[in-house]
DNA sequence: TGCACTATGCGATCCTGTTCGCATGACGAG
DNA sequence: CTCGTCATGCGAACAGGATCGCATAGTGCA
């Protein structure tokens, strides 16, 4: 059922090429992941991410909770899984509605509201997340910071046609500003993963990071540039 | 042997102040309390955080692991009191070498060299205050989050008497600035503590945000500020 | 039909942070 | 001396994520 496209990174199935068949073994492991994703999925919206346990996932799945473990390498993969499709579709729904001639500063302006607007549902989205990056060397790991190089990568080519068509400054490190606004979002999410903001605080917290950012991006007339 | 103005944040013993006078067990526990974090140390160091045991420590204390609890509210806050003692020393040499009449820009590298000084020795020092703030409503959430309090002030303090001294722009909101500061510190170490770019690297990567955020801070000549 | 292979599932088990109830022993009050 | 109080310590137990060895059952091949 779910798009053919991308390998859809089940651990056994992802490991390699189907030598044989599609056996129909292979069908049942097929339903049995997604029953899985749509319990955890559940679950976490209902009692939120710690206080779901593995065996309660099984349970509402149809199945003991070590063989979850045939289809997801941890349950930090679980959560990792649904921050992905959502940020792909961040992404999209952001491509889609981007309009390339409008100013670098209103461009980035509406990505961040994307990932706002994404995170902004599930503070655990945030939270494990970020967890996730405090257990280097675990895959879940590796797959949270692929997601960060690709937000940077975004907002990187946003960038880099502001400075094309001069909207920015030209000697303006694009790819370290790409990086700045982006950590700045992360970090600053922090607060609010805590309870010590609310979203709107957060959000308001990050724009006005943002526009101390663009006050040295923008594109102006100066007398020098690296002045100490 | 600790300096006696700080509280010494021990569990129990902040709990209250003492109702009997100094109890012989008073001193059996301090220096349980003393033995525990040096063990905590040492096998943090030779092992990792994740691969200490409570029990090993307990061991290494000469006590079992359960006893550990009757001093600490959990394994991360034995880091957390380390971390902490680690960043008020910072802190404090940061104030001794200030020379508050450097320009600003010079006084925030200081300040950045001396923290990056200090977490660089240890990755786990990073990772895991960066997961303590994923376990929102725990107490070493709060004592994180603290800390990262007062490095925001701190830098807010640096950016105002530059602006006082008109040494930055007199637009410019401090606060936002010192938080997006602090913020791309704490999120670009990420990477490196994943191991994806080295101590040096990960410098960098933090002068080089900081560098384009400064563009926009340094008082200069310029139309008008808020251009779209 | 029999055999090798392998994806899936299960229950037992491990590991480790944390909690619990109880024991010990130091102290002050009567 | 005795009793109540309380900081400390202990071992058992719990909880939950993860691992292990075994069973089941499709599939292809001879």
């Amino acid at each position: 059922m779910t798009s053919p496209t991308p390998p859809e990174g089940g651990a056994a199935e992802r490991s390699r090429r189907p030598l044989r068949r599609d056996d129909g073994r292979l069908v049942r492991g097929r339903r049995s992941r997604a029953r899985i994703r749509a319990a955890a999925g559940e679950l976490f919206r209902e009692v939120g991410f710690d206080a779901a346990t593995l065996r309660a996932i099984g349970a509402r799945a149809g199945m003991g909770a070590s063989s979850i473990y045939r289809h997801v390498r941890s349950k930090e993969e679980l959560l990792v899984f649904d921050l992905r499709d959502r940020q792909e579709e961040a992404w999209q729904r952001f491509r889609r509605e981007d309009d390339k001639r409008a100013p670098t500063r209103e461009r980035v302006r509406k990505f961040l509201e994307a990932q706002h607007a994404l995170l902004a549902e599930d503070p655990d989205l945030t939270t494990i997340a970020l967890r996730a990056t405090t257990h280097p060397g675990a895959r879940v790991a590796r797959q949270v910071l692929a997601l960060h190089d690709r937000t940077i990568g975004l907002l990187f080519e946003v960038l880099q046609q502001g400075k094309m068509r001069r909207d920015l400054d030209r000697e303006v490190d694009a790819m370290a500003a790409a990086r700045a606004i982006f950590h700045v979002t992360t970090s600053a999410r922090i607060p609010w993963a805590n309870g010590l903001v609310d979203a709107e605080g957060c959000r308001i917290s990050i724009e006005s990071a943002v526009d101390v950012l663009f006050r040295g991006l923008l594109a102006q007339p100066r007398p020098t540039h690296n002045g100490v």
